[in-house]
DNA sequence: CCATTTCGTTGACATTTGTCAACGGTTTTT
DNA sequence: AAAAACCGTTGACAAATGTCAACGAAATGG
Protein backbone atom coordinates (compact mmCIF):
# COMPACT_ATOMS: atom_id res chain seq x y z
CA UNK A 1 0.00 0.00 0.00
CA UNK A 2 2.86 2.31 0.98
CA UNK A 3 4.87 1.19 -1.79
CA UNK A 4 3.71 3.63 -4.65
CA UNK A 5 4.11 6.58 -1.61
CA UNK A 6 7.87 5.55 -1.50
CA UNK A 7 8.38 4.77 -4.80
CA UNK A 8 7.16 8.22 -5.88
CA UNK A 9 8.96 10.25 -3.11
CA UNK A 10 12.21 8.24 -4.49
CA UNK A 11 11.46 9.10 -7.79
CA UNK A 12 11.01 13.04 -6.89
CA UNK A 13 13.96 13.90 -4.71
CA UNK A 14 17.96 13.11 -4.37
CA UNK A 15 18.26 12.38 -1.40
CA UNK A 16 17.40 8.71 -0.87
CA UNK A 17 14.79 7.48 1.96
CA UNK A 18 16.47 5.92 5.01
CA UNK A 19 14.92 2.96 7.20
CA UNK A 20 13.71 5.16 9.38
CA UNK A 21 12.35 7.34 7.10
CA UNK A 22 10.33 4.62 5.51
CA UNK A 23 8.76 3.99 9.22
CA UNK A 24 7.99 7.20 9.60
CA UNK A 25 6.27 7.32 6.69
CA UNK A 26 4.36 4.23 7.12
CA UNK A 27 3.49 5.64 10.50
CA UNK A 28 1.71 8.81 9.38
CA UNK A 29 0.24 8.21 6.05
CA UNK A 30 -2.93 6.15 7.07
CA UNK A 31 -4.73 4.29 4.40
CA UNK A 32 -8.40 5.29 3.39
CA UNK A 33 -10.63 4.15 1.23
CA UNK A 34 -13.52 6.09 -0.45
CA UNK A 35 -16.48 4.70 -2.53
CA UNK A 36 -17.73 6.30 -5.59
CA UNK A 37 -19.26 10.25 -4.62
CA UNK A 38 -17.00 10.26 -1.25
CA UNK A 39 -16.13 13.47 -0.20
CA UNK A 40 -12.90 14.05 1.15
CA UNK A 41 -13.68 17.85 1.77
CA UNK A 42 -16.64 20.11 1.73
CA UNK A 43 -16.79 23.25 1.02
CA UNK A 44 -16.58 25.67 4.18
CA UNK A 45 -14.22 23.01 6.36
CA UNK A 46 -10.69 23.43 6.59
CA UNK A 47 -8.41 21.07 4.41
CA UNK A 48 -6.44 19.40 7.53
CA UNK A 49 -5.41 16.17 5.44
CA UNK A 50 -3.89 15.77 2.15
CA UNK A 51 -3.95 12.55 -0.01
CA UNK A 52 -1.80 10.84 -1.81
CA UNK A 53 -3.61 8.72 -4.00
CA UNK A 54 -2.69 4.69 -4.87
CA UNK A 55 -5.49 4.02 -7.17
CA UNK A 56 -8.73 5.72 -8.32
CA UNK A 57 -9.40 9.19 -9.41
CA UNK A 58 -10.56 12.60 -7.39
CA UNK A 59 -12.21 15.46 -8.50
CA UNK A 60 -11.65 19.42 -6.98
CA UNK A 61 -14.52 21.95 -7.97
CA UNK A 62 -16.44 24.84 -6.88
CA UNK A 63 -19.93 25.10 -6.73
CA UNK A 64 -21.74 28.19 -7.73
CA UNK A 65 -25.21 29.45 -6.83
CA UNK A 66 -27.19 27.74 -9.34
CA UNK A 67 -25.69 24.40 -8.64
CA UNK A 68 -23.48 24.42 -11.26
CA UNK A 69 -20.05 22.67 -10.66
CA UNK A 70 -16.77 23.80 -11.84
CA UNK A 71 -13.77 21.60 -12.28
CA UNK A 72 -10.37 23.13 -10.72
CA UNK A 73 -8.13 19.85 -10.31
CA UNK A 74 -8.56 16.61 -11.87
CA UNK A 75 -6.41 13.78 -9.53
CA UNK A 76 -5.77 10.22 -10.57
CA UNK A 77 -2.81 7.57 -9.15
CA UNK A 78 0.16 8.99 -7.97
CA UNK A 79 -1.41 12.38 -7.76
CA UNK A 80 -2.17 14.12 -4.78
CA UNK A 81 -5.41 15.84 -3.72
CA UNK A 82 -6.27 18.33 -0.78
CA UNK A 83 -6.89 21.93 -1.33
CA UNK A 84 -3.37 23.73 -0.29
CA UNK A 85 -4.92 27.06 0.46
CA UNK A 86 -6.92 25.74 3.12
CA UNK A 87 -4.22 23.42 4.04
CA UNK A 88 -1.35 25.61 4.36
CA UNK A 89 -3.72 28.81 5.94
CA UNK A 90 -6.20 26.77 7.92
CA UNK A 91 -8.92 29.01 6.30
CA UNK A 92 -12.24 27.50 4.93
CA UNK A 93 -12.07 26.02 1.55
CA UNK A 94 -14.21 27.13 -1.25
CA UNK A 95 -14.02 23.95 -2.77
CA UNK A 96 -15.50 20.55 -2.49
CA UNK A 97 -13.67 17.45 -3.33
CA UNK A 98 -15.01 13.89 -4.06
CA UNK A 99 -13.42 10.48 -5.66
CA UNK A 100 -14.71 10.05 -9.07
CA UNK A 101 -13.85 6.60 -8.82
CA UNK A 102 -13.94 3.62 -6.18
CA UNK A 103 -10.21 5.26 -4.90
CA UNK A 104 -7.43 4.13 -2.24
CA UNK A 105 -5.52 6.53 -0.56
CA UNK A 106 -3.14 7.64 2.23
CA UNK A 107 -3.70 10.28 4.27
CA UNK A 108 -1.42 12.90 6.21
CA UNK A 109 -2.66 15.70 8.82
CA UNK A 110 -0.93 18.62 8.52
CA UNK A 111 1.39 18.08 12.10
CA UNK A 112 2.72 14.97 11.20
CA UNK A 113 3.25 16.52 7.12
CA UNK A 114 5.42 19.43 8.45
CA UNK A 115 7.28 17.36 10.67
CA UNK A 116 7.93 15.26 7.87
CA UNK A 117 9.25 18.26 5.93
CA UNK A 118 11.38 19.17 8.62
CA UNK A 119 13.03 15.71 9.05
CA UNK A 120 13.08 13.53 6.30
CA UNK A 121 15.11 15.65 3.70
CA UNK A 122 14.01 13.61 0.00
CA UNK A 123 10.05 14.49 1.22
CA UNK A 124 11.20 18.32 1.82
CA UNK A 125 12.67 18.11 -1.87
CA UNK A 126 9.74 16.32 -3.22
CA UNK A 127 7.42 18.78 -1.89
CA UNK A 128 9.97 21.76 -3.60
CA UNK A 129 9.81 20.36 -6.66
CA UNK A 130 5.89 19.08 -6.61
CA UNK A 131 4.73 23.00 -5.74
CA UNK A 132 7.15 24.18 -8.61
CA UNK A 133 5.93 22.20 -10.47
CA UNK A 134 2.16 22.83 -9.23
CA UNK A 135 2.82 26.30 -10.64
CA UNK A 136 3.90 25.96 -13.63
CA UNK A 137 1.10 24.23 -14.58
CA UNK A 138 -1.88 26.50 -13.65
CA UNK A 139 0.40 29.55 -14.74
CA UNK A 140 -0.13 27.62 -18.09
CA UNK A 141 -3.85 26.70 -17.81
CA UNK A 142 -4.46 30.53 -16.93
CA UNK A 143 -2.11 31.29 -20.17
CA UNK A 144 -4.46 28.83 -21.95
CA UNK A 145 -7.43 30.45 -20.85
CA UNK A 146 -6.59 33.85 -22.27
CA UNK A 147 -5.25 33.21 -25.22
CA UNK A 148 -6.43 29.66 -26.87
CA UNK A 149 -9.59 29.11 -28.40
CA UNK A 150 -11.96 26.34 -27.26
CA UNK A 151 -10.57 23.67 -29.52
CA UNK A 152 -6.88 24.71 -28.66
CA UNK A 153 -7.12 24.05 -24.94
CA UNK A 154 -9.09 21.02 -26.14
CA UNK A 155 -6.20 19.84 -28.13
CA UNK A 156 -3.91 21.03 -25.36
CA UNK A 157 -5.64 18.76 -22.36
CA UNK A 158 -5.25 15.90 -24.54
CA UNK A 159 -1.63 16.43 -25.29
CA UNK A 160 -0.47 17.02 -21.79
CA UNK A 161 -2.96 14.90 -19.86
CA UNK A 162 -4.24 12.37 -22.18
CA UNK A 163 -4.86 10.06 -19.43
CA UNK A 164 -7.72 12.89 -18.04
CA UNK A 165 -10.00 11.91 -21.11
CA UNK A 166 -9.91 8.44 -20.58
CA UNK A 167 -11.03 8.55 -16.73
CA UNK A 168 -13.30 11.03 -16.64
CA UNK A 169 -16.23 11.86 -18.79
CA UNK A 170 -16.67 14.65 -21.23
CA UNK A 171 -18.92 16.66 -19.09
CA UNK A 172 -16.53 16.85 -16.33
CA UNK A 173 -13.80 17.72 -18.97
CA UNK A 174 -15.81 20.16 -20.48
CA UNK A 175 -16.00 22.21 -17.08
CA UNK A 176 -12.74 21.62 -16.51
CA UNK A 177 -12.07 23.41 -19.71
CA UNK A 178 -14.47 25.60 -18.53
CA UNK A 179 -17.26 25.14 -21.31
CA UNK A 180 -20.45 23.30 -21.32
CA UNK A 181 -20.67 19.65 -22.04
CA UNK A 182 -23.01 20.68 -25.85
CA UNK A 183 -19.96 22.75 -26.84
CA UNK A 184 -17.47 20.15 -26.31
CA UNK A 185 -19.18 17.65 -28.00
CA UNK A 186 -19.81 20.06 -31.00
CA UNK A 187 -16.07 21.16 -30.56
CA UNK A 188 -15.35 17.44 -30.66
CA UNK A 189 -17.11 16.60 -33.94
CA UNK A 190 -16.19 19.28 -35.73
CA UNK A 191 -12.46 18.35 -34.85
CA UNK A 192 -13.24 15.30 -35.99
CA UNK A 193 -14.64 15.95 -39.36
CA UNK A 194 -10.75 17.40 -40.41
CA UNK B 1 17.89 51.79 -3.55
CA UNK B 2 17.89 48.36 -1.94
CA UNK B 3 16.11 49.38 1.37
CA UNK B 4 13.05 48.65 -0.10
CA UNK B 5 13.95 45.18 -0.57
CA UNK B 6 15.26 44.30 2.70
CA UNK B 7 12.14 45.77 3.98
CA UNK B 8 10.57 43.41 1.79
CA UNK B 9 12.96 40.34 2.80
CA UNK B 10 12.04 40.90 6.32
CA UNK B 11 7.99 41.79 6.12
CA UNK B 12 7.97 38.30 4.81
CA UNK B 13 10.52 36.10 7.32
CA UNK B 14 10.27 35.07 10.63
CA UNK B 15 14.55 34.76 11.24
CA UNK B 16 16.09 38.60 11.10
CA UNK B 17 18.60 39.36 8.09
CA UNK B 18 22.37 39.52 9.85
CA UNK B 19 25.29 42.12 8.32
CA UNK B 20 26.54 39.93 6.83
CA UNK B 21 22.98 39.00 4.78
CA UNK B 22 22.74 42.42 3.84
CA UNK B 23 26.16 42.45 2.68
CA UNK B 24 25.36 39.68 0.49
CA UNK B 25 22.34 40.72 -0.67
CA UNK B 26 23.23 44.83 -1.69
CA UNK B 27 26.29 42.87 -3.67
CA UNK B 28 23.80 40.05 -5.43
CA UNK B 29 21.19 42.23 -6.50
CA UNK B 30 22.39 45.09 -9.06
CA UNK B 31 20.11 48.28 -9.71
CA UNK B 32 18.82 48.52 -13.02
CA UNK B 33 16.58 51.19 -15.01
CA UNK B 34 13.93 50.47 -17.57
CA UNK B 35 12.46 53.05 -19.96
CA UNK B 36 8.88 52.40 -20.71
CA UNK B 37 8.15 49.47 -23.33
CA UNK B 38 12.12 48.49 -22.38
CA UNK B 39 12.35 44.78 -22.74
CA UNK B 40 13.02 42.51 -19.52
CA UNK B 41 12.55 39.09 -21.40
CA UNK B 42 11.90 37.99 -24.71
CA UNK B 43 9.76 35.21 -26.34
CA UNK B 44 12.60 32.39 -26.71
CA UNK B 45 15.52 33.54 -24.36
CA UNK B 46 15.72 31.86 -20.87
CA UNK B 47 15.08 33.91 -18.28
CA UNK B 48 18.31 33.62 -16.35
CA UNK B 49 17.36 36.45 -13.57
CA UNK B 50 14.68 37.27 -11.90
CA UNK B 51 13.51 41.45 -10.79
CA UNK B 52 12.45 43.15 -7.99
CA UNK B 53 10.64 46.24 -9.12
CA UNK B 54 11.64 49.14 -6.52
CA UNK B 55 9.73 51.29 -8.44
CA UNK B 56 7.51 51.36 -11.62
CA UNK B 57 5.24 48.67 -13.35
CA UNK B 58 5.96 45.56 -15.36
CA UNK B 59 3.53 42.99 -17.43
CA UNK B 60 4.39 39.40 -18.47
CA UNK B 61 2.75 38.80 -21.92
CA UNK B 62 2.20 35.73 -24.45
CA UNK B 63 1.63 37.05 -28.36
CA UNK B 64 -0.85 35.00 -30.49
CA UNK B 65 -0.12 33.93 -34.29
CA UNK B 66 -2.20 37.32 -34.90
CA UNK B 67 -0.05 39.27 -32.90
CA UNK B 68 -2.44 39.91 -30.01
CA UNK B 69 -1.36 40.06 -26.38
CA UNK B 70 -2.32 38.26 -23.45
CA UNK B 71 -1.46 39.25 -20.07
CA UNK B 72 -0.58 36.24 -17.63
CA UNK B 73 0.92 38.91 -14.35
CA UNK B 74 0.97 42.56 -14.08
CA UNK B 75 3.89 43.41 -11.39
CA UNK B 76 3.86 47.15 -9.47
CA UNK B 77 6.53 48.08 -7.00
CA UNK B 78 7.41 45.26 -4.25
CA UNK B 79 6.77 42.38 -6.45
CA UNK B 80 8.78 40.22 -8.59
CA UNK B 81 9.43 39.92 -12.48
CA UNK B 82 10.50 37.25 -14.10
CA UNK B 83 9.32 33.76 -15.87
CA UNK B 84 9.50 31.36 -12.78
CA UNK B 85 9.02 28.37 -14.98
CA UNK B 86 12.02 29.33 -17.69
CA UNK B 87 14.18 30.76 -14.95
CA UNK B 88 13.95 27.40 -13.26
CA UNK B 89 14.39 24.78 -15.68
CA UNK B 90 16.45 26.79 -18.16
CA UNK B 91 14.04 26.56 -21.09
CA UNK B 92 13.11 28.99 -23.50
CA UNK B 93 10.16 31.45 -22.07
CA UNK B 94 7.11 31.78 -23.93
CA UNK B 95 6.34 35.09 -22.55
CA UNK B 96 7.43 38.74 -22.86
CA UNK B 97 8.34 41.03 -19.77
CA UNK B 98 8.10 44.80 -20.59
CA UNK B 99 7.97 47.85 -18.47
CA UNK B 100 4.61 49.38 -18.83
CA UNK B 101 6.12 52.57 -16.90
CA UNK B 102 9.48 53.91 -16.31
CA UNK B 103 10.73 51.18 -14.22
CA UNK B 104 13.86 50.90 -11.30
CA UNK B 105 14.33 46.88 -10.41
CA UNK B 106 16.87 45.30 -8.76
CA UNK B 107 17.56 42.53 -10.92
CA UNK B 108 19.72 38.96 -9.43
CA UNK B 109 20.99 35.73 -11.38
CA UNK B 110 19.86 32.28 -11.05
CA UNK B 111 23.25 31.60 -9.14
CA UNK B 112 23.35 34.14 -6.72
CA UNK B 113 19.47 33.65 -5.77
CA UNK B 114 19.78 30.06 -5.18
CA UNK B 115 23.15 30.58 -3.16
CA UNK B 116 21.42 33.21 -1.42
CA UNK B 117 18.59 30.91 -0.57
CA UNK B 118 20.63 28.42 0.93
CA UNK B 119 23.04 31.08 3.27
CA UNK B 120 20.41 33.44 3.88
CA UNK B 121 17.65 31.75 6.05
CA UNK B 122 15.36 34.71 5.91
CA UNK B 123 15.53 34.50 2.04
CA UNK B 124 14.43 30.91 1.91
CA UNK B 125 11.31 31.40 3.87
CA UNK B 126 10.46 34.43 1.92
CA UNK B 127 11.06 32.51 -1.15
CA UNK B 128 8.47 29.75 -0.08
CA UNK B 129 5.99 31.99 1.36
CA UNK B 130 5.98 33.59 -2.38
CA UNK B 131 5.43 30.78 -3.99
CA UNK B 132 2.95 29.54 -1.87
CA UNK B 133 1.02 32.96 -2.18
CA UNK B 134 1.23 32.62 -6.29
CA UNK B 135 0.22 29.38 -6.71
CA UNK B 136 -2.77 30.24 -4.27
CA UNK B 137 -3.28 33.29 -6.45
CA UNK B 138 -3.17 31.16 -9.61
CA UNK B 139 -5.21 28.56 -8.31
CA UNK B 140 -8.10 31.52 -7.70
CA UNK B 141 -7.77 33.26 -11.22
CA UNK B 142 -8.15 30.08 -12.80
CA UNK B 143 -11.66 29.42 -10.62
CA UNK B 144 -12.48 33.00 -11.54
CA UNK B 145 -11.71 31.79 -15.42
CA UNK B 146 -13.99 28.83 -15.25
CA UNK B 147 -16.93 29.73 -12.78
CA UNK B 148 -17.39 33.58 -13.03
CA UNK B 149 -18.85 35.93 -15.31
CA UNK B 150 -17.00 38.83 -17.14
CA UNK B 151 -18.54 41.39 -14.51
CA UNK B 152 -17.69 38.98 -11.36
CA UNK B 153 -14.60 38.82 -12.61
CA UNK B 154 -13.65 42.36 -13.13
CA UNK B 155 -15.47 43.07 -9.38
CA UNK B 156 -13.19 40.75 -8.09
CA UNK B 157 -9.76 42.19 -9.56
CA UNK B 158 -11.02 45.59 -8.39
CA UNK B 159 -11.62 44.02 -5.01
CA UNK B 160 -8.17 42.34 -4.43
CA UNK B 161 -5.79 44.20 -6.49
CA UNK B 162 -7.41 47.61 -6.89
CA UNK B 163 -4.00 48.99 -7.41
CA UNK B 164 -3.76 47.91 -10.78
CA UNK B 165 -7.17 49.69 -12.16
CA UNK B 166 -5.61 52.43 -11.90
CA UNK B 167 -1.99 51.75 -13.00
CA UNK B 168 -2.75 50.19 -16.57
CA UNK B 169 -5.00 51.51 -19.02
CA UNK B 170 -8.15 49.14 -19.43
CA UNK B 171 -7.34 47.56 -22.53
CA UNK B 172 -4.74 45.89 -20.30
CA UNK B 173 -7.23 45.17 -17.91
CA UNK B 174 -9.06 43.79 -20.12
CA UNK B 175 -6.65 41.26 -21.89
CA UNK B 176 -5.36 40.21 -18.02
CA UNK B 177 -8.99 39.56 -17.84
CA UNK B 178 -9.50 37.04 -21.10
CA UNK B 179 -11.31 39.60 -22.33
CA UNK B 180 -11.33 42.23 -25.59
CA UNK B 181 -11.08 46.11 -23.92
CA UNK B 182 -15.10 46.32 -26.36
CA UNK B 183 -15.89 44.25 -23.81
CA UNK B 184 -14.59 45.76 -20.56
CA UNK B 185 -16.03 49.03 -21.49
CA UNK B 186 -19.51 47.89 -21.89
CA UNK B 187 -19.78 45.88 -19.21
CA UNK B 188 -18.48 48.74 -16.89
CA UNK B 189 -21.29 50.95 -18.62
CA UNK B 190 -22.94 48.77 -17.45
CA UNK B 191 -22.22 48.43 -14.06
CA UNK B 192 -22.59 51.95 -13.65
CA UNK B 193 -25.77 52.29 -14.05
CA UNK B 194 -27.02 49.79 -11.21
C1' DC C 1 3.82 73.87 -29.70
C1' DC C 2 2.26 70.73 -33.10
C1' DA C 3 1.99 66.02 -34.82
C1' DT C 4 1.33 61.53 -33.54
C1' DT C 5 0.01 57.90 -30.86
C1' DT C 6 -2.75 55.97 -27.30
C1' DC C 7 -7.01 55.35 -25.03
C1' DG C 8 -11.79 54.59 -24.15
C1' DT C 9 -16.22 54.47 -26.15
C1' DT C 10 -19.94 53.39 -29.34
C1' DG C 11 -22.53 51.22 -33.30
C1' DA C 12 -23.41 47.47 -36.53
C1' DC C 13 -22.79 43.03 -37.33
C1' DA C 14 -20.64 38.18 -37.09
C1' DT C 15 -19.29 34.43 -34.34
C1' DT C 16 -19.08 31.76 -30.37
C1' DT C 17 -21.06 29.83 -26.58
C1' DG C 18 -24.91 28.93 -23.43
C1' DT C 19 -29.62 27.28 -22.50
C1' DC C 20 -33.31 24.25 -22.79
C1' DA C 21 -35.46 20.26 -24.38
C1' DA C 22 -35.44 15.87 -26.31
C1' DC C 23 -33.50 11.30 -27.66
C1' DG C 24 -31.32 6.80 -27.45
C1' DG C 25 -27.84 4.18 -25.47
C1' DT C 26 -25.42 3.07 -21.56
C1' DT C 27 -24.51 2.00 -16.73
C1' DT C 28 -26.00 1.62 -12.07
C1' DT C 29 -29.18 0.56 -8.57
C1' DT C 30 -32.89 -1.71 -6.60
C1' DA D 1 -35.11 -8.09 -14.68
C1' DA D 2 -37.04 -3.69 -14.25
C1' DA D 3 -36.39 1.06 -12.97
C1' DA D 4 -33.67 4.85 -12.47
C1' DA D 5 -29.79 7.67 -13.18
C1' DC D 6 -26.13 9.01 -16.15
C1' DC D 7 -23.98 10.15 -20.59
C1' DG D 8 -23.24 12.03 -25.05
C1' DT D 9 -25.44 14.09 -28.91
C1' DT D 10 -28.42 17.13 -31.56
C1' DG D 11 -31.67 20.99 -32.74
C1' DA D 12 -33.61 25.58 -32.08
C1' DC D 13 -32.98 29.60 -30.14
C1' DA D 14 -31.01 33.25 -26.83
C1' DA D 15 -27.26 35.59 -24.87
C1' DA D 16 -22.55 36.85 -24.57
C1' DT D 17 -18.55 38.19 -26.72
C1' DG D 18 -15.59 39.31 -30.69
C1' DT D 19 -14.57 42.04 -34.86
C1' DC D 20 -14.25 46.06 -37.47
C1' DA D 21 -14.67 50.83 -38.11
C1' DA D 22 -15.08 55.36 -36.52
C1' DC D 23 -14.69 59.19 -33.29
C1' DG D 24 -12.98 62.59 -29.89
C1' DA D 25 -10.24 63.28 -25.82
C1' DA D 26 -6.08 62.79 -23.69
C1' DA D 27 -1.25 61.77 -23.35
C1' DT D 28 3.20 61.57 -25.50
C1' DG D 29 7.13 62.70 -28.22
C1' DG D 30 9.80 65.50 -30.97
Amino acid sequence: MHESLIKYISNHAVTPLTESDLEIIKKSFTPKKFRKRQFFLQEGEVCNQLAFIVKGAMRQYSVDGKGGEHMIRLSIENWWAGDRESFSTQTPSKYFIDAWEETDALLVTKNDFNDELKSIPAMMEMSRVLDERHAFALLNRVNASISLSVEQRYADLEKNYPEFLQRFPQHIIASYLGITKETLSRVRSQTMKK
